[in-house]
DNA sequence: GTTTTTGTTGATTGACGAGTCAATAAACTT
DNA sequence: AAGTTTATTGACTCGTCAATCAACAAAAAC
């Protein structure tokens, strides 16, 4: 039954299984067989390929934190202007790969996995400190000396937006926690006009 | 060795220890014996007095909600103008006593809760609704018809600096956290001037 | 064509933990 | 003083689950 090179695809099979189960059970408390067997295989190939339920985590954690960092490159790739850019980053931050159900919660559940596994917690602020120098970066043009607030305020809004979605029922509103975000920005956009 | 009457003393016992065990744990992954011990008696006396490890946590959950809009209610008893109010509610938000590092972490796994167990997830509703509620019939004489909007994202930006705080490191900085929300209040506020 | 490497799993181990129970004891009741 | 209620716990049950292992299978290497 091998066929040769199943690593990487299992793996990945693994990662997404994790992500979500994690997200459908809204707990970290899903067993390795749970996942294992949403990938189509045995636990003990998860524990042959991962090791460890910790490092399944891990590496389900590290897709989310990609994936998220790809949609922000994605849109800012199109955008010119600071202005442009910053709004970019905003709603790269919700684009509909990664604002949806089951990777919300998953998220919600890293998020609480950080505060255990140091890991975690450095994936967590790797995440936060280049999200808050983007947006620094883009703000600086535009808001002078106060971009370094406005940075952590949309930071802690965007996390505080994706937080409230994680417990809203049905499905998340992209559209909803866009506008939330943007008034935001658009607010302290227009102190300098 | 029984004293009388002791039940509501063990209950309040247990609901402390079960809020500082998770908090110091950064994580729902407690057992009920630790939290008994830690509470001075044994796991099963626990059990009598609350049925189960969820009714406990329920227990403790309720604690902090019940804490947190005794301290909103208190700031907001000498506040008599709208936009005072207003900032009594935030930084009601971030007393001492309920912004402090096992509470927030607390506060963040209960949030995971409730995403599994219906009961939490209708105390957090109540929570959020009962805020939003506060922060619009405030804003209305100062912003008008954008007091819902202001209202939504007032509660997510304090959600999202609680999640913040969680992870950072240190004693959760208060007076930073207050920086934060009120700059964004002040941001919406000015508006209309 | 035999050895090695890669893939795969059923079965098992070992630990841990929620919840129960029987037993003990000190109050209150009558 | 006998009976009832309240307080309390050690010991136990029963289930669950992460992790390991032995064994089997097929491809690759030699």
């Amino acid at each position: 039954m091998p066929k040769l090179g199943a690593e990487p695809i299992r793996r990945a099979a693994l990662v997404k299984a994790t992500i979500e189960t994690v997200g459908e059970a809204g707990s970290l408390e899903v067993t390795v067989a749970q996942i294992a067997r949403r990938a189509g295989m045995s636990s003990a190939l998860a524990h042959h390929y991962f090791g460890s339920k910790e490092q399944i985590f891990l590496a389900a954690m590290r897709s989310i934190l990609t994936l998220y960092g790809a949609e922000v490159r994605g849109a800012l790739s199109t955008a010119t202007t600071a202005e442009s850019r910053l709004r970019a980053i905003v709603s790269g931050s919700f684009a509909p790969g990664s604002f949806r159900r089951e990777t919300i919660s998953a998220w919600l559940n890293f998020y609480v996995l950080a505060q255990t596994l140091p890991e975690a917690h450095r994936l967590l602020r790797v995440y936060q400190r280049r999200l808050r120098s983007n947006l620094r970066h883009e703000l600086r043009p535009l808001v002078g000396a106060r971009a370094e607030a406005v940075a952590r305020g949309l930071g802690a809004l965007i996390d505080g937006v994706y937080i409230r979605a994680a417990l809203a029922d049905g499905a998340p509103d992209r559209a909803y926690a866009l506008k939330i975000v943007t008034e935001y920005l658009d607010r302290e956009l227009e102190v300098r006009e």
